[in-house]
DNA sequence: AGTGAAAAGATTCACTT
DNA sequence: AAGTGAATCTTTTCACT
């Protein structure tokens, strides 16, 4: 589907992922294109899928959900799709940020938000009760972010 | 700092938390106020830290680092700053996408972007090189991305 | 890829309710 | 605080080089 990305599309991923109102005029400053250029790479980067989506990033504390737990847990891998429910159950929920199937000593990673630990003690047992599939389930709270965000490198 | 929010910046946070590049009119009619209100609220929840950044995401396959790692580690709690210092490096490290200091069996866990396991595994040796406070580090290798992204419920 | 032009939207302002 | 209207800047898309 997408072809290879150049140094500029590069160099133009490598700042929209840290601001993506950034004006076309500044970033064809930065990378050495038009303006117009500029905007043509971004809109094929757009149609193509390579950028994904443009988000705003909000500060947890300012919400209802100011709180952060990682849960690890066991899937029942005979069954076929057992993964492909547990992925469409999680899209729906807004409390289950991100959700991660690794190897190791658990089978999936989950990033939940909650107002508070009885909030989360709610989440899981109804994550629990909905996911018969999930066996068992061990939870980390966060105490602090040190590091968030999405960006992923990609100047060679 | 910041005032609580109001039902309409909920709602505006909820919009664009989804998509940043929303027409202020469109925001506009899905939440029931003036185009120019909406440009008020937007602006004064970016200068209160409240929208924190705007950012595109894009598509790790599209990149040369389409491989994720989920990193449990043990620091050294003795030492007062061991925490901080790590923040300040993992701060540097462009592949070192999400930290957490956490409760359990781990101190902290980190999300880690990497073209291939040689790569990871340079990755983590030059982070024990660097940070003599982490004393031990287990990985999990992501398989699959299940659900991805920062989104934070702001509705009541 | 660059330029220029036209239409649409964002942003900021002053003003009104 | 919200709405309106005006001025200005930027984006977006187009035709053209």
């Amino acid at each position: 589907m997408a072809e290879a990305l150049d140094t500029f599309d590069r160099a133009i991923l490598d700042l929209v992922q840290k601001d993506c109102q950034l004006k076309a005029e500044t970033i064809a400053d930065e990378v050495g294109l038009s303006a117009s250029a500029v905007q043509r790479r971004l809109k094929r980067l757009r149609d193509n899928g390579v950028i994904q989506a443009e988000v705003a990033v909000i500060n947890r504390k300012a919400t209802s959900f100011p709180m952060t737990f990682i849960a690890g847990m066991e899937i029942e891998r005979d069954n076929y799709d057992a993964l492909a429910r547990f992925r469409q159950w999680a899209e729906k929920q807004p409390n289950v940020q991100q959700v991660y199937y690794v190897t190791g000593q658990v089978d999936l990673i989950a990033i939940i938000t909650a107002r508070d630990v009885e909030h989360y003690d709610d989440i899981s047992a109804q994550l629990m009760a909905d996911n018969p599939q999930i066996k068992r389930m061990t939870t980390n709270v966060v105490l602090r972010d040190v590091k968030t965000g999405l960006f992923i490198p990609v100047e060679e």
